[in-house]
DNA sequence: ACCTGAACACCGTTCAAGT
DNA sequence: ACCTGAACACCGTTCAAGT
């Protein structure tokens, strides 16, 4: 079942309905009601497989190098992961799901994410190539800059205003490291 | 009708429906169709306004003072207007609304919020309290950072792990002015 | 110019029942 | 342990019709 939606989602947007992926499994509308407790519970578990990849693919871009540029590799890893796979970005990061108090799973998952981008801020600050300060702090604010990026991209809010997403990307990892202020201000 | 949904919008999340809308004018299911195509250009015309009022919050906050507390001002307003109006920003940031092509009005209220942020930042330029740049690029950069926290502090995915919004806003704030690097390296 | 009522296809969810 | 079928309340949307 989980495979249904997983293809679900590649195929469609947010045609994510409980019935929809019942048809796909090729079985009763009621049926999902045996494995997910309602619909909320189906698009968490989606969700919480996106944010397993996603990690994943952090992971894998961090491994092929180390230092400032693992760090921007790791945000192009992320800004492409959120691209090829929108509808599932959206599904991670939508309102439906905004309020985590009842899905404990998925809170974790998210964490995961946030603790993976806190350690690489740490390795930086042991190399001198970060400054000091909480990691996690830095941490937050990188991913609140990554993902508002996305957003702002995959809601076209930013397009004919911002033509290049690349020169976009380039601009905001150049202000994380060194700041809008002038050098020595 | 317009003021209607406004209701809606503050007491309910996003049951934000036609129908829901219609019952509340206290007018017949079918009567919001004379005034919207379809759902998704009544939610677009909350968004919108949503998007004014925000632009007006800022504006408020920016008057008060100038120069780089004046931005700072501007980033506080701007996320008091989303943890104030969480329903509001949820519909206008939402995936509902993600495709904008045949929504100009909206593209045009958006891109309202970005012309303010980007002239903001061409004015410290002038004052030499931001470096050079293309004040689009940065304008694109802060508004990124400001809906990143937003969007992360709202879904509950930072708390606990950070219990200090506040501190997490300065900490933002000092990043998107000096960068994470040490100072002159 | 604005509204109504009936109708259609689609949801999420529940409940009694089957193997 | 898993699935089915009928049913209920809710949607968005259309269409013929009213004033």
């Amino acid at each position: 079942l989980e495979a249904g939606e997983e293809i679900l989602r590649s195929e469609g947007s947010e045609a994510l309905t409980l019935r929809a992926v019942a048809r796909r499994a090729g079985v009763s509308q009621t049926a999902p009601y045996r494995h997910f407790a309602d619909r909320r519970a189906l698009v968490a578990a989606v969700a919480e497989r996106g944010f397993e990849r996603l990690r994943r693919a952090m992971e894998g871009a961090l491994t092929s190098s180390d230092g400032r540029a693992g760090l921007r590799g790791v945000a192009f890893a992320y800004l492409r992961f959120a691209i090829d796979n929108t509808a599932a970005y959206r599904v991670m990061f939508g309102p439906e799901l905004a309020d985590r108090s009842d899905l404990p799973g998925l809170r974790e998952t998210g964490r995961g994410v946030l603790a993976f981008v806190a350690a690489g801020i740490a390795r930086l600050q042991g190399t001198g190539m970060v400054g000091d300060g909480d990691p996690k702090l830095m941490a937050v604010t990188t991913w609140a800059m990554l993902h508002g990026l996305v957003s702002l991209l995959l809601d076209g809010q930013v397009e004919s205003v911002v033509p290049d997403a690349e020169a976009l990307a380039m601009e905001a990892t150049r202000i994380m490291m060194f700041g809008m202020a002038p050098r020595g201000s």
